[in-house]
DNA sequence: CTTTTAATTCAATTATTATTGAATTATTGA
DNA sequence: TCAATAATTCAATAATAATTGAATTAAAAG
């Protein structure tokens, strides 16, 4: 489970619209992923503005990256928001999971966000 | 279902230890509620600052709040979390509800963080 | 080996958020 | 009415976060 600052780390990367919009594009391309400068572009915002934004969600653990060839593949990691998801669920319902219903089967379900941390990150 | 802007707006919200803090504790003292003025000495935050993270949650549709007396108590509103956690459940998990399961059947259950905007909201 | 392309890092600037202390509003009880 | 309590609003300051343009690193192609 998380804690308080790990959700606010985790929290913080995604309250900003480019980078929200960063994690919903690169869950889209999943399983490829998407290279920093095709996310430059389809977004409009500066590569260097971008990269920051890439690595402040790579901080959170939302997003891991590999080199391919001169471009940087980026991919969304799904566990590091299913953790985030079943945090929030548990601060929304507290000791009362008859009011949001019973998060736990999904969050212990197989196949389930698989972490996909093939290839190492990129320095 | 929640646009992007509203969805940065609700997690900016709970991205700030104070702000998520304080709505822990609100969801921790339902239905009661608590006062702005215990919020702030058990998080040992001016009570200034709180006013401010309190404007935050209300505008963000994450607390509710009314007037006893003196005092005013705060609630956790479920409903704005509820929103946000379907919104971030397509977001992860887009057309592949096979990755994280389907949350449709708690976010459609009766019951489930009813609305409890009993008493107006204080301006 | 030089040039081009892709991306990052860095330092500076700009913009946004959070905190503080003083002043203000609302309510209660002496 | 007056003093005390609870909370907010306001203006100023402090702290963080985001953007920019220039410089740098890495890989591919001529």
């Amino acid at each position: 489970m998380l804690d308080t600052k790990s959700a606010v780390t985790v929290l913080t990367a995604l309250a900003q619209g480019h980078r929200l919009e960063v994690f919903r594009r690169l869950v889209a391309a999943e399983p490829e992923g998407m290279a920093a400068g095709e996310l430059a572009r389809q977004l409009d915002v500066a590569p260097a503005a971008l990269s920051f934004h890439l690595t402040h969600l790579g901080h959170a653990g939302l997003v891991t990256s590999s080199r391919q060839g001169r471009s940087i593949i980026y991919r969304a990691d799904f566990s590091t928001m299913r953790t985030l998801l079943g945090y929030l669920t548990q601060d929304c319902c507290g000791g009362r999971p008859e009011i949001c219903g019973d998060l736990s089967v999904w969050n212990a379900a197989e196949g389930c966000a698989p972490t996909r941390r093939t290839s190492k990150d990129v320095k």
